[in-house]
DNA sequence: TATTATACCTAGCAACTCCAGGTATAAAGC
DNA sequence: GCTTTATACCTGGAGTTGCTAGGTATAATA
């Protein structure tokens, strides 16, 4: 069950998108609740999630908000934007899109 | 229906195999039936398709053959290898798990 | 006291798509 | 006859994004 890295690419700052809209979190949560719902299959590295992270509130689909722990540590929340919510809407067009044209190529239909 | 690149990118490759796989192919000749297949879709380039079959070619998961048209002008027929139709195989199974994967993490299991 | 878990971050490499350009012949339009 | 389009191959460099590997710091556990 190797996860095959190139999928990922294509998908991985929809999934954020997706996981924030469901639930306002924080990276590292991120990383743990990936991993735990996919029953390890996703392991995104911070290396990856971090500049992810990055991107989407630089392009304004996601905002983040620092907030302190009682015992005074502070935590990066990211909370899903009106445009976050319109981009995945969007997003799962062009899924739906790509799977039929997959569909195309592996399975013609008789011309 | 912008076609979504990073989805692409994670896909090519096993598109290739397929369509090769289906039938012998050149270059020029899957661009074209990429498109007409996937009504507009997937609209390969050049500067992606070559270097693409070319790797393919090196890692031995497919064998190209020049051939000789009537008229003189050689075309790069790619065959489909034994490794091929395994790595074929592996990467349905890897799709399979990709996409439950995903499902997991969209709609997660009642915890 | 040492290790692990939590929690954030960045720099640089690698992979792959695309743009833009190059080469060359055949067919079709004017 | 000449020009444009289609056919058919190719490469170099830029852009995007994941991963490795490293850094910083505190709290909990062994």
């Amino acid at each position: 069950m190797t996860p095959k890295r190139e999928l990922i690419k294509g998908s991985s700052s929809s999934l954020l998108l997706c996981l924030i809209e469901q639930q306002p979190m924080y990276g590292y949560q991120i990383i743990k609740e990936m991993e735990s719902r996919s029953q390890g299959y996703f392991n995104f590295k911070e290396g990856t999630l971090y500049p992810a992270l990055h991107r989407l509130e630089k392009a304004g689909l996601i905002t983040g908000q620092w907030q302190m722990l009682p015992n005074g540590r502070p935590r990066r929340y990211y909370y899903i934007t009106t445009r976050g919510e319109a981009k995945i809407a969007a997003e799962r067009v062009q899924w739906q899109d790509f799977l039929t044209a997959i569909r195309l190529i592996i399975k013609p239909a008789s011309t």
